[in-house]
RNA sequence: GAGCCCGUAGCUCAGCUGGUAGAGCAUUCGACUUUUAAUCGAAGUGUCAUGGGUUCGAAUCCCAUCGGGCUCACCA
């Protein structure tokens, strides 16, 4: 392929697509009413999108300075406030302004304001941006209130905004214009003002413990680190396909082989080409570490403590409502291994059982559905996904998983058949996968060859065969403990979010088009 | 990828045993002027998702398509 025939990027805006826009802009009454209020507002010689303002209170801060501002009575203190134009009662005389922080109400009113800002008060629209100086009041009825003595338009809206009661509640919209949810949506703010805290509060929690941030490739040639499709991609100048990384696992591990910290984290994306379900979305944040010289039990003591700290940032407590139940942070949590657990469901005890056919037939007959290719590990691992992981609903942390499924985690010190990993199973949802990482060489390259046949086998899903990944455990990785947390799902958690897209700005969806 | 449900005005929703497309908010005009889902009076507003079909007649019944939601499968 030359550089001519390279695929070009694709057209994905047609060019009548602006005249479209331009048709159906003409045609909408809102909008042309408010074009000629805007017009208007040029004829007084004012700028419907200048270009900065000078605020000196947020809403809420006003709020807690006058808390104590008895009703009817007015200050000498001028504020200047801007936001959002949320409500106007009694044509224009009453504004309620949104800010980030809040809600102040605004009082224009011709006794405090020269006539051709009255005159500009009249062109203004709900969902307008605007600023306002002015005394700081509490009206008789005891709300707070600016005087305004100037308004100044900051962005004349357009648009109007959806119904001031009922609010947005369209799922389709809340997604495809965030903006609008946004808006109208006070527990969709919250949300993702918590995602923030969330997150910040893992950062500063790992940095304070000396853990090193750092940041590996999206685009990878082998897609490794984890069991998915991958996104395929293309890079033209070097004519290659390129995946999109399903897991960060095999480059950190590749940063503690290179001695660049004992400690190293990332928070980033991970893109899996999958079903989409109100718990899975194409791409999603996950935090992974790995810890030179710990295993996977210090890794569990800090998991805990990281997780109540994030919990206590979002929430100020460690307990939460997530759906009917009560759901509590608090360490140490709930600690079982994964063949006791099934033992207990259901009363097989695989430990029993040897070979994978007597597996696969205890799975059958509990009910299980089993493909038949299944080796011990997957059909216990089977049996623990259909019966008992959604009736975990404290945080439990599920241990020591069958080998057969982890071929990156260093076999059990009491148990062949096991190998020292946990998933932290949380109101049925798995959160966080961690190990003791397979350090060894050897044995990584035999479970890699493992894997490759089991996908000759039939099993698409298994890991692809990494060589640089294994030279670089020849050079000597330490014990590591590594452990990964689905930040998406944290946040679900800590929110009472129902569904993974209410904790993304912007989930994956189909173009309407 | 499969099953079930949904798509009506800018928004929230009625209308669905087939018979002239509705309400509230929003918008426009007017009144009022210390309101806070302000109030009062008046007016305008539709590709009933799209395309077919049945019928004298379809928002309504049938089929297909598009988009969304839930469940399942895959997965975290």
């Amino acid at each position: 392929m030359t550089a001519n025939d390279r695929p070009e990027a694709p057209a994905t805006q047609p060019r009548d697509e602006a005249a479209a826009f331009r048709a159906s802009n003409a045609a909408n009454e809102f909008r042309q009413a408010r074009l000629g209020k805007l017009e208007a507002m040029k004829r007084l010689g004012v700028n419907p999108y200048p270009y900065r303002f000078d605020r000196t209170a947020l809403a809420a801060a006003i709020e807690q300075e006058y808390a104590a501002l008895p009703a009817g009575e007015t200050t000498n203190a001028t504020v200047r406030v801007c936001g959002r134009i949320r409500a106007i009662r009694n044509s224009g005389m009453f504004i309620d302004l949104h800010d980030a922080s809040g809600k102040i109400q605004v009082f224009c009113h011709k006794d405090f304001m020269a006539p051709e800002q009255i005159e500009l008060v009249k062109l203004l629209d709900l969902g307008d941006m605007i600023g306002v100086s002015g005394l700081v009041r509490r009206t008789p009825r005891g709300e707070l209130t600016v005087n305004a003595a100037e308004v100044t338009v900051l962005s004349k809206a357009l648009l109007p905004l959806p119904e001031k009661y009922h609010g947005l509640s369209d799922l389709e919209t809340r997604y495809r214009q965030r903006y609008l949810d946004l808006i109208m949506n006070p527990e969709s703010r919250d949300t993702l003002r918590k995602r923030s805290l969330i997150i910040a509060a893992i950062r500063s929690f790992l940095i304070e413990r000396g853990f090193l941030e750092v940041e590996t490739p999206m685009l990878h040639t082998i897609a490794g680190g984890a069991t998915a499709r991958p996104f395929i991609t293309h890079h033209n100048a070097l004519d290659m396909d390129l995946y999109l990384r399903i897991a960060p696992e095999l480059h950190l591990k590749r940063l503690i082989v290179g001695g660049l910290s004992d400690k190293v984290f990332e928070i980033n994306r991970n893109f899996r080409n999958e079903g989409v379900s109100p718990r899975h979305n194409p791409e999603f944040t996950m935090m992974e570490l790995y810890w030179a010289f710990a295993d996977y039990n210090d890794i569990r003591t800090l998991l805990e403590e990281m997780v109540e700290h994030a919990a206590i940032a979002a929430n100020g407590t460690t307990k939460v409502m997530v759906g009917d139940n009560e759901i509590d942070f608090a360490a140490p949590w709930a600690r079982r291994s994964m063949i006791d657990l099934v033992k207990d469901k259901t009363g097989v005890d695989f430990n029993e059982i040897q070979t994978a056919e007597a597996a696969r037939d205890a799975a059958k007959r509990l009910g299980v559905k089993i493909e038949g290719h299944e080796n011990w590990g997957q059909a216990v691992e089977a049996v623990f996904g259909d019966k008992v992981e959604h009736t975990l609903i404290q945080p439990t942390h599920v241990m020591d998983h069958p080998l057969d499924i982890s071929p990156l985690t260093k076999v059990h010190r009491d148990n062949p058949r096991l190998v020292e990993r946990f998933e932290t199973v949380v109101n049925g949802i798995e959160l966080t996968n961690a190990y003791s990482e397979l350090t060894d060489p050897q044995d990584q390259f035999e479970r890699f060859e493992g894997q490759m046949k089991q996908r000759d086998q039939g099993d698409d899903e298994a890991q692809q065969l990494d060589i640089d990944f294994i030279t670089a455990l020849e050079y000597g990785l330490p014990p590591t403990g590594g452990l990964g947390v689905g930040i998406d799902r944290l946040v679900m958690m800590l929110t009472n979010s129902p569904a993974i897209r209410d904790v993304i700005a912007f989930p994956t969806m189909r173009p309407t088009a």
